[in-house]
DNA sequence: GTTCTTGCAAAATATTTGCAAGACG
DNA sequence: CGTCTTGCAAATATTTTGCAAGAAC
């Protein structure tokens, strides 16, 4: 995978420590993390408008997306573009909270209604994840 | 489909006009709403704060369902214990933002890693309405 | 009459905008 | 140096909480 600085420069994007932060934190990632999880991750200190907008910019260019789960619950991870890997399903475990994007479920194929295009889907399943189901 | 009152009660909840009136006007609706178009259609004028925990109440008794839609489009529709209908997909048109429930889309079997269990599922289709669709 | 719900005020939280200073290229 | 980004302040929006008055049963 490439590298933040290098993402950021093939979408013509300036390289900010902030950016380039939160790109690198988000990689190096194994679950989706929310804009606290980022910030505690990062050495800098940034404004929180900064994050705001910064996640926005990123978000617009494809090399992020944003996850939302119920109401109020923000996480961020990868975007395909940058992980060349398909459209995939996203994991809420109930227990820890922790969302996972999961490579391995391929979306399925749906027949809408007709007249209804398709131009995008989201899928969130809630449970226990690996971890949480053990311990009960 | 039974009354809004007689609903109520199924569920020991208190039969106010607030109550009342959120279900009658979810029932009547053809797409899911948003708390503000809710508001238009009803009658009586009721403060944030008692639509905010009519709503949680009415969910939590699970007579409708929330549908959040990426961040901040939060919507309300009649939840399945009311319609005797099975887990479904919302539509998002992308052109007139309706939300709509696909009750005809059936929801996939998924195969989950091993060790995760499922409670439950949301699937958020996103594209153009029939209607939508025509107009381009 | 007891219990639950409402409305109001206020607090807590989340998000957006304008603008001047600063960093990037 | 021109343009985009940051940080700060402030405006706006959203959601929650406490409490006394009122409605439901």
């Amino acid at each position: 995978m490439r590298q933040p600085i290098e993402i950021l420069g093939l979408h013509n994007l300036k390289r900010t420590s902030c950016r380039e932060g939160i790109i690198r934190v988000i990689m190096s990632a194994s679950t989706a993390l929310s804009e606290s999880e980022i910030r505690e991750r990062l050495e800098g200190n940034y404004d929180r408008t900064t994050f705001y907008r910064s996640f926005k910019t990123l978000v617009e260019n494809k090399i992020i997306h944003k996850i939302v789960v119920d109401n109020q619950l923000v996480k961020y991870a990868l975007d395909n573009s940058v992980t060349h890997k398909h459209e995939h399903a996203h994991f809420y475990c109930n227990e820890c909270e922790r969302v996972q994007c999961l490579d391995d479920v391929v979306m399925p194929a749906l027949k809408l209604p007709t007249g209804y295009t398709l131009t995008e889907m989201e899928l969130i399943i809630k449970g226990l994840c690996n971890q949480c189901s053990c311990k009960n």
